[in-house]
DNA sequence: AAAATAGTGTCTTTTAGACACTATGGA
DNA sequence: TCCATAGTGTCTAAAAGACACTATTTT
């Protein structure tokens, strides 16, 4: 047990050793981003984005380390940018992954992402530098990135067990019956038809305009409420 | 767009400037962790933990920088120790706070965190640096104190929605009614009691054992399975 | 006896799931 | 015409919620 004049005394925001630094001024880690780009392929189902690393071996998730003055969101961004030419998304936090011996470069915290865009933003990203996997085999990644993968499909499944489309996967327009094959993809199981339409219809917006694709009686297309 | 060459070359785990610095060399973010430390009050409900700041004005959750070699874990172990000699227990990542600017003593990023423990872990916490807050309503908290704090019970309420108290803010053994107390400590609002025991008692274990605590009818203790 | 709480039976409402039917296009 | 898909009615099963009753204790 402490007295208590030692709380105050060693409390961060005060407290100086002998040479007068503040506990800011000791070693800090470096922080880095890596994010699970996901995005959904008729074929195959939920991809996910992969970079080929630097020295050529192996592949990894985008990932960057933290530059001065930028945000998290800020550094995810860049990362895309630059090591796969994909841009303008909405990145958001899944874990901190901080085993002090994690990285053999030295202290890295790396704070996993993820994000969904539509496949279209896709379609430039550097062709030999990357690959996009399906979720369920993502091959061999380095350090923890597999791991990296499996929480952002559950985060992404738990966010569509109810609401439609909530990450954008479809553009502004779609059927339901779109709409369903992308729920199935995500949540990896076929989902009951009927059932489907009626908890998503009510929280859709109807067009009125009718859609043929394939064989089969045309579709009305649906968009999202705004908000 | 970048030509694929330049991928290679900077990406973070090779590139290098014209000083021969890696990425990592360049200058690195503090990393804090704070804490809602969350307990369960017969009177007034669910408490969170605050502590005094070292200037004296003011009151904060616990927290720390994080030191070489240590986990977030360990951060958070440490600085309950040391500001609120509170040990022992078993912190949950929230959020990054990642805004460069929201530390007026440099750039701190703050790894947001929830424990939960039992009241009377919390008794010989120091008593002047200390006080116990309900969570509804904190009082003034520094930064993005009172955030983390709402982080916290948003997070608790989805986890106790079907499970018998799954963060341990009962001991060993405990009745339906103690349970169902806690649980609408936790959810802000009355529970129903025979659908709240329906949906409980199937997963909790019973001993056997009678109490009577104050009026009215003894109950049966349970307790949680083995896991 | 009165009040308080434990524990349970049963009815109603809601929701999920299943099945089937009609409607409307393309091959 | 046949087949695939859209859209809907309706039944069933399961779950949530509501109400009431009996049981057992303290005051």
């Amino acid at each position: 047990m402490w007295p208590r004049y030692a709380v105050a005394a060693m409390d961060s925001d005060e407290y100086r050793d002998s040479r007068g630094k503040t506990l800011a001024d000791y070693p800090r880690p470096s922080v880095a981003v890596d994010t699970a780009v996901l995005t959904l392929d008729d074929e195959h189902g939920l991809l996910v984005l992969e970079v080929r690393r630097a020295s050529g071996r192996g592949w990894a998730l985008p990932g960057t380390f933290l530059h001065p003055g930028e945000t998290l969101a800020d550094a995810v961004d860049r990362s895309l940018r630059l090591k796969a030419n994909v841009g303008g998304l909405h990145p958001r936090q899944l874990h901190v992954f901080d085993d002090p011996r994690r990285d053999d470069r030295g202290w890295v915290l790396s704070v996993a992402h993820l994000d969904v865009v539509q496949p279209e933003r896709l379609q430039y990203r550097f062709p030999e530098a990357t690959r996009l996997m399906p979720v369920s085999a993502p091959g061999r990644l380095i350090y923890d990135h597999a791991d990296i993968v499996a929480r952002a499909v559950e985060h992404l499944r738990a966010r569509y067990l109810d609401k439609p489309d909530p990450y954008r996967l479809l553009g502004e327009q779609f059927t339901i019956r779109e709409l369903r094959l992308a729920h199935e993809h995500v949540a990896g199981r076929p989902l009951q038809r009927d059932w489907f339409r009626r908890t998503m219809e009510p929280q859709l917006v109807p067009t009125g305009t009718m859609v043929s694709r394939g064989r089969g009686r045309p579709a009305e297309l649906f968009r999202r409420h705004e908000d």
